[in-house]
DNA sequence: CCTGAAACCTGTCTGC
DNA sequence: TGCAGACAGGTTTCAG
């Protein structure tokens, strides 16, 4: 059973389906909101109090995007900002629909749709501001954006840190959680506790690439984690070393080790990914 | 500047 | 079988 964690691909994934391109369910865009109701106090983390919400009466969704890891709605009056951290999913509905367990947030559109937040370990957080540069200010640019591999080869010069920790940093590169970070390593056949300064501009390419590649699978699988929560991803199914610790390496046949960089369970094989 | 640990949470797995 | 305890993981914050 693999964990639930939404990366750049999922939230990529949800952000779509609430653009309404995935099929099935209606589109958010140009909506207006009718009610909002929090379920669960922490959740907004901006402002703190809750009054807020119900000045996002009457406004309407003029843009749904992505940047790094948040789900961004740019609203006539403001903007609301999700975050899902660990345990997070955004659902549309029918209004008629009954509420779950572990609904932190719901907003009752016009046309009886209904947005809700669920969020059974209460990480994920939402923001609602004028500007959402405040929030989205500390970002490093996205994986598949302009950057070329001439750029990425010197922000990594720029440090000097072991590559796991540094990629999953989201002022580094904005996107990267545990288990594509593992992948594109392994892709790359770069061990997770090398140096970023040490790397060679054809290795920095490399990296790059591979990290386009994981991201750019797992969104054309609709992101990796489980059905019920992802739509369908299917991307733990083709994992080359995240949870796959003492199985065959895919293209050596060498167990997969784990260690802990960071607090963090990582993924690799030790012959493809010499230190 | 860098690394590591704690805190925030709860579903799930492990061990007796 | 049942229950206590460990574990996982994104991000922030603090200590060394």
């Amino acid at each position: 059973m693999s964990d639930a964690v939404p990366e750049l691909p999922e939230v990529e994934t949800i952000v779509r389906l609430l653009r309404g391109e995935n099929g099935g369910t209606p589109s958010l865009l140009g909506r207006s909101i009718r009610k909002v109701s929090l379920f669960w106090q922490r959740t907004l983390q901006t402002p703190s109090s809750p009054d807020a919400l119900e000045a996002l009466a009457g406004q309407r969704v003029e843009q749904i995007y992505r940047r790094g890891k948040f789900v961004v709605f740019h609203l006539t009056g403001a903007s609301l900002l999700f975050h899902l951290r660990m345990s997070g999913d955004l659902r549309v509905e029918d209004a008629s629909t009954g509420l779950q367990q572990h609904d932190r947030l719901a907003i009752w559109f016009e046309s009886s749709l209904r947005l809700v937040f669920n969020d059974p370990r209460k990480f994920g957080r939402v923001w609602v501001v004028q500007d959402p540069q405040v929030v989205l200010e500390k970002l490093g640019p996205e994986p598949l954006g302009e950057m070329s591999p001439h750029q990425f080869y010197q922000r990594l010069h720029q440090r000097r840190r072991q590559l796991k920790p540094l990629l999953m940093d989201q002022s580094f590169l904005a996107g990267l959680g545990n288990i594509y970070t593992d992948e594109a390593l392994f892709r790359a056949r770069l061990h997770p506790l090398r140096l970023s300064d040490t790397l060679t501009e054809v290795e920095a390419a490399l990296l790059l690439k591979a990290i386009r590649a994981v991201l750019e699978e797992g969104i054309r699988r609709n992101g990796a984690s489980i059905d019920w929560v992802y739509r369908g991803g299917e991307f733990q199914n083709t994992f080359c070393v995240y949870q796959r610790t003492g199985q065959p390496c895919r293209v050596c046949g060498e167990p997969i080790q784990r260690i802990v960089v960071g607090q963090r369970g990582t993924h690799f094989c030790v012959s493809c990914q010499k230190a």
